[in-house]
RNA sequence: GCCCGGGUGGCGAAAUCGGCAGACGCAAAGGACUUAAAAUCCUUUUCCCGGAAACGGGAGUGCGGGUUCAAGUCCCGCCCCGGGCACCA
């Protein structure tokens, strides 16, 4: 076996290198850990169910991280505890596979991706075993097995059948619109999977497109590459179509505030009008997107997006040669340059004229590269007034500003920047006077009836880039003919990539998979050769974890219902762990994806995770991040030979709070082996052990430990309950007569933890004591706390004069204030401090403490 | 610039509702055991002042104000650290 010698050199606490193998084995070939579904020979429909999800890892080439085991423990824990409480729990892991890195290592070294993901997860596998979890591994799955991407192409499928109804606000399958004799074009453009040709994050380092998401800085978020902007055709997700339900029923989850908050930002929903403005001197009309439709009057300018389509036709021929460079100059423009920090604000005039409907002033129209084509209507009404981009702008270039709100307060309006905040309407003849709100209701109106606007809502939230160009993902089972896309039959999935021996990408936007020409060619048509995102096999992951047997169905209903059920709650899985990073992204998509299946009848929940925590980063010894280039980097594996799995688990949840930044400390680990070795002693190395009656103050301990241990498991304060069960020991590691029942009763507490040793000190007090019930303890119910050994006869009592505490005293617990108060004056040292002044008031908290304010 | 999260001993932290600040652990110091060390066990450890000691007094939860009999906790104004977003009209 492995170094027998901890590297440390010290002396072993207690024989973790024999326990946590034994009992792993026990485990496994007990089944232990085995859940049953609905319909399996020991399912149990008498108990509740919940559903514990850790999200799933990448199984990288790196192995597991120190920061693996924080989220999965704490789930661990809470599973290992819910089992002991009589809940049937879902507990399963998995392997996010697909992706990037494996596709590289084939490019470089020629070996296929399917052989460096297999070594990657037998890796992590046998890494995430030696921690002890409780996860059912029959339901193990990975998003590159055939059998999974199956379904994650089905439901591909289900969303290119689909469209969204406006009016219910929900998917429904095309055939609907087939039926009422839609042409295909225009079935095409209402498919929530659909083609289109759009302005995309192009990275050629990397030979793929990017979604927004993926682009950080003008660079790829996965090795910080440049990133072009160009247009391409591709498959795109219509998710903008659920942007309303995405944001509002995020209300239903008892998730982070800070987490909604950023996906309604990130969908950045905003109300406001759209406007027509008439080209002068043209039949055009430009149409605008403003939130502030109440600062009509103050527009002095227009400003288009560089891309617009009308740019061309508005230009005047003197102003041509100057916006033609200017759109080249953009063009060239990589999106960190475009968007980059501090920049000073650039454009140039078109020569185009447009009229202001509310008073049919002419104000010039500029293209400028701060309005985006992507969103609104890629075109402004420019209010330098009330609008600080608009200002920047202005002074920039001279052009006029025009005050038409003013501070409600009445006081003076900024001199030397905008005035963005409401206020009131001045100026502005159809609502002078009004507020805001009430003038943006106003000229709303008015804009309608004149048909020359109306309200609008815009999301900041864009359709989904749903494709790749890449070897290493799901292909679309998608074939093209003549022009048109269509399905492969269902009967056909999965699709299946080609075999190539060469992964390297083309150089241009044609993907890797277009190298396999006989794969491509199908019947006369042509496959699609893009493949999906790596997003898309963890956006229904956890539905597959159900039934990840099922040969029929992406899920079975009966066991979906079950372990989805959601109580009335909007949300299915009971629990999700996982890091921040993935806020948005991961979670929006998911989300997205349910719904829509959700919407066609396939799933019983609206939302996919009812609760949701995000474990904090742990940093290096040194507090900062870890990385190989800092040389900080803990190895899982090193630990675990050195203390064994259980002080691992041990240290990272006694290190703080789970959601908490907190860094590394080795002397922490060895402080909770420390902890773990004297529990081993006080079963092991201990004569003290008696078959006698717990004393009273035994039972106290022993019943606050069961109910503090248990309440911070339920709160997720894994720290305290460890505290507590330090506490517990010591206090039992000097008693001198140590009852078994009490020792018995303390493992239930220890077993979510540290299970080896409970399981192996369990083991060893129960063939002793065969009263016992038998274990393994992990299996056993977790005994409730007993209130009645809680009650406490007597109190001590803080006795304060003016809020400084000068004495205390015990008390019994039913004293009454009149009996607190003579009590506390009644002693001496407050008699010292009271005697001669005059006592002003006197405050009594039963239970805690008698102020007496003198003075 | 905007939005989050955070600031408590030498360190990680704890502290239901505003009611004993520093539980628990680390580190450090002293002691026991040992030929010695490791391991283990015991004791001390927020700071300042007085005291041989028991103990007593004062200050103290980033800074400055406020509310309150009482503030780590509530309110107002700042400072610092970490993270995210960044022309979305």
């Amino acid at each position: 076996m492995s170094n027998e010698i901890p590297s440390t050199e010290k002396h072993r606490q207690y024989p973790f290198h024999e326990i946590e193998p034994k009992w792993q084995r026990y485990w496994e070939q007990h089944q232990t850990y085995r859940t049953p579904n609905p319909g399996d020979p020991d399912f149990d429909p008498s108990k509740p169910k919940f559903y514990v999800l850790d999200m799933f890892p990448y199984p990288s080439g790196e192995g597991l991280h120190v920061g693996h085991p924080e989220g999965y423990t704490a789930t661990d824990i809470v599973a290992r505890y819910m089992r002991k409480k009589g809940y049937q729990v879902l507990h399963p892991m998995g392997w996010d596979a697909f992706g990037l890195p494996a596709e590289q290592y084939a490019i470089k070294t020629g070996q296929h991706p399917r052989i460096t993901t297999e070594r990657n997860i037998q890796r992590f596998r046998q890494q995430l075993k030696r921690l002890g979890f409780c996860y059912d591994w029959r339901r193990e799955i990975a998003t590159t097995d055939p059998d999974y991407f199956k379904w994650t192409q089905w439901i591909f499928l289900q969303i290119y059948h689909s469209y969204f109804d406006e009016k219910t606000q929900k998917a429904r399958p095309i055939a609907e619109l087939e039926a009422q004799g839609l042409s295909r074009e225009e079935i095409d453009a209402r498919r929530l999977a659909y083609v289109a040709e759009v302005q995309v994050n192009w990275c050629p380092a990397l030979g793929t497109v990017l979604a927004n998401e993926e682009v950080v800085d003008g660079k790829s978020e996965v090795g910080g590459f440049p990133v072009e902007r160009r247009p391409l055709r591709q498959w795109m997700l219509r998710i903008t179509a659920y942007a309303e339900r995405l944001a509002n029923e995020l209300d239903g989850l008892d998730w982070p505030e800070g987490i909604k908050r950023h996906q309604r930002e990130w969908i950045g929903r905003s109300e406001g009008a759209e406007v027509k403005f008439r080209v002068k001197g043209s039949g055009r009309e430009l149409l605008i997107f403003t939130t502030r439709p109440d600062t009509l009057y103050g527009a002095t300018y227009m400003v288009l997006a560089p891309e617009h389509p009308l740019v061309e036709e508005i230009t005047t021929s003197e102003c041509r040669a100057a916006v033609e460079n200017y759109r080249q100059q953009v063009a060239s423009k990589s999106d960190l340059e475009r968007t980059g920090l501090a920049k000073e604000k650039t454009g140039v005039d078109t020569g185009g004229r447009a009229i202001n409907p509310v008073n049919g002033e002419e104000i010039p129209i500029w293209i400028a590269d701060y309005v985006l084509m992507s969103y609104g209507t890629g075109a402004i009404m420019a209010v330098p007034a009330h609008d600080e981009r608009d200002y920047e702008f202005a002074k920039q270039f001279g052009l006029p500003i025009r005050v038409v709100v003013r501070p409600a307060d009445g006081s003076a309006p900024p001199e030397d920047a905008a005035f963005c905040d409401e206020g009131i309407a001045v100026d502005s003849p159809i609502f002078e006077g009004l507020p805001t709100a009430e003038a943006k209701k106003k000229i709303t109106e008015w804009l309608e009836q004149q048909g020359l606007g109306r309200r609008k809502v815009n999301y900041k939230l864009r359709d989904w880039l749903f494709a790749r160009q890449r070897y290493w993902g799901e292909p679309f089972p998608i074939v093209w003919e003549q022009g048109q896309h269509r399905a492969v039959p269902e009967s056909e999935l999965p699709v299946l990539p080609p075999e190539l021996e060469d992964f390297r990408p083309t150089g241009t936007p044609e993907p890797p998979l277009s190298k396999a020409t006989d794969w491509v060619r199908y019947n006369g048509a042509r496959r699609e050769t893009n493949t999906m995102p790596q997003w898309a096999g963890s956006c229904w992951y956890y539905l597959r974890f159900i039934d990840p047997w099922n040969r029929d169905r992406f899920v079975g209903q009966e066991a979906e219902r079950y372990w989805m059920g959601a109580n009335g709650k909007p949300g299915g899985v009971d629990l999700y762990v996982g890091g921040t990073e993935h806020a948005v992204l991961h979670l929006l998509y998911a989300r997205f994806w349910h719904k829509v299946l959700y919407d066609l009848g396939y799933v019983s929940t609206p939302e996919p995770f009812q609760k949701l925590v995000n474990q904090g980063l742990i940093l290096g010894e040194d507090g900062q991040k870890m990385s190989k280039s800092r040389g900080n980097v803990i190895n899982p594996d090193q630990v675990i030979a050195d203390y064994g799995a259980d002080s691992l688990r041990l240290f990272e949840m006694f290190m703080g709070p789970l959601e908490q930044v907190k860094p590394w400390s080795m002397k922490g680990v060895e402080g909770v082996y420390r902890f773990l070795g004297r529990v081993w002693r006080l079963f092991r190395e201990n004569d003290r052990i008696q078959d006698v009656e717990a004393t009273p103050a035994q039972l106290k301990l022993l019943h606050e430990t069961l109910r503090k241990v248990a309440a911070d498991i339920e709160s997720m304060s894994f720290n305290t309950a460890i505290s507590q069960m330090m506490i517990f020991v010591n206090e039992f590691t000097s008693a001198d007569v140590v009852p078994v029942s009490a020792l018995a009763m303390f493992l239930h507490c220890l077993s979510p933890f540290a299970p080896h040793l409970a399981e192996e000190l369990y083991e060893g007090l129960q063939s002793r004591y065969p009263r016992l019930p038998p274990g393994p303890v992990s299996e056993l119910p977790f005994p409730d706390y007993d209130p009645r050994y809680l009650v406490e006869e007597e109190v001590e009592i803080v006795l304060q004069v003016n809020g400084k505490v000068r004495d205390r005293v015990r008390v019994g617990v039913n004293a009454s204030e009149e009996e607190l108060k003579s009590i506390a004056l009644g002693t001496e040292r407050i008699r010292e401090q009271v005697d001669g002044k005059q006592i002003r008031k006197v405050i009594i908290v039963p239970k805690r403490l008698v102020n007496i304010v003198v003075g």
